[in-house]
DNA sequence: CACTTGGTGGTATGTTTGTACCATAAAAGA
DNA sequence: TCTTTTATGGTACAAACATACCACCAAGTG
């Protein structure tokens, strides 16, 4: 045989090579052959690799889910120099305002996704379930953490407004998805809520608006 | 001819077959023989009036994006007893809350327009930057003039305000669609939200939450 | 009564899709 | 060296799709 290839990078290549299909004609219009051709193999590759074009689409949802924790993380984990609960959230949140193109691609199909899930059966067994529910649980400690540390409105209802930051982070990223809103100014608006609702001063480097 | 039809209810007779024949299971797998099943007509009678697949999703478009403004103007009309901003407000952030099953069917398929307007050229003309622009206006307006009443936190920038309350709006929206939270909780949270936002007191019927 | 025209059904056609099948080069194991 | 595997290319095929075409019926119009 030719050279042993290690499958997990070739099917990470064709993964790829789907999400940027998907980011640039939709993930509707995703076949089998415009994959090859955009990973530059054969059709019978992306057969040999996945087998059925369902299981390459679940493949590639997997691989979603895996990077938008890990994403999640290292904005943490970027921020991380401070522990300071304004600036974890702040971090988590402006991850759904898609700035750089890896990151709208990221988002776009991350979305497309979300809604094929609705309708599609074979998608959304719990994978878009997973994520927000544990984004909630670690908005919710931090707000309580910062309600303690005196950095946060005591009298807020932390479950609430853990729910309210996701919808605004959602719908804002959304927003600029959409092309309705520049990233710039989704950012500003963001940091404006979260500046209404830790009463501590600005400590990271950005300013909050104005 | 047989009985020299109305076109235009055999038009939205059609139409409302692809709204629902794309809530159920999904846009991407509507087709023109499906959407005739769904209406009992022939094939060749969506062709006769709609000529082409591209024609009869444009014209679909069309219509959700007429029937949105409608369902907005309703729900300020149907509040419209009280013309407090606070009321206003809310009836018009509540629509994006799906909670009966036409309410979910309009708002589903409006989403996998909106997301696949972003990938096909054809679509996205302006259909989905114009509505939310012009809601934005009529929230900012509204804060304004609870500010000026002295219903309303006069240190609050309406504008960015006003965006927040969009991105709410959608971001709860969108989870109920998706399944993450139920209509009913998303209602609560975002009167919850409201109640921080107006300073005056409780005057619909509904319970501000706690 | 002839005949044009609006409304409708059925069917043919060319294209695209996912997938199955056949072949083969080349490394690894005996 | 002979024979399995592993990795790959090419092609064939049935299904589904959008659309074009043909036929027909019935209601108005002259």
């Amino acid at each position: 045989m030719p050279k042993l290839v290690d499958h997990e990078e070739r099917r990470a290549h064709i993964v790829d090579a789907l999400l940027r299909a998907a980011a640039r004609d939709g993930l509707h219009a995703v076949t089998m052959r415009s994959v090859a051709v955009e990973a530059d193999v054969s059709v019978r590759l992306v057969q040999y690799y996945f087998d059925t074009k369902e299981r390459l689409l679940l493949a590639t949802l997997e691989r979603l889910a895996v990077r938008m924790g890990e994403r999640v993380r290292d904005r943490v984990r970027a921020a991380g120099a401070s522990t300071a609960p304004r600036d974890i959230v702040e971090a988590v949140l402006l991850e759904a305002v898609p700035t750089d193109e890896e990151s709208r691609t990221f988002h776009l199909v991350y979305t497309e996704y979300a809604v094929l899930s609705v309708t599609d059966p074979a998608l959304g067994g719990g994978s878009f379930l997973a994520g927000p529910a544990e984004m909630e649980d670690l908005l919710i400690a931090q707000l309580a953490a910062a309600q303690r540390a005196g950095d946060a409105d005591p009298g807020l209802d932390a479950r609430q407004e853990a729910v309210i930051l996701l919808a605004v982070s959602a719908g804002l990223g959304l927003s600029v998805l959409l092309g309705q809103r520049a990233a710039g100014d989704a950012a500003a608006v963001l940091r404006y809520h979260l500046a209404r609702i830790f009463t501590g001063g600005v400590k990271s480097g950005a300013a909050t608006v104005r």
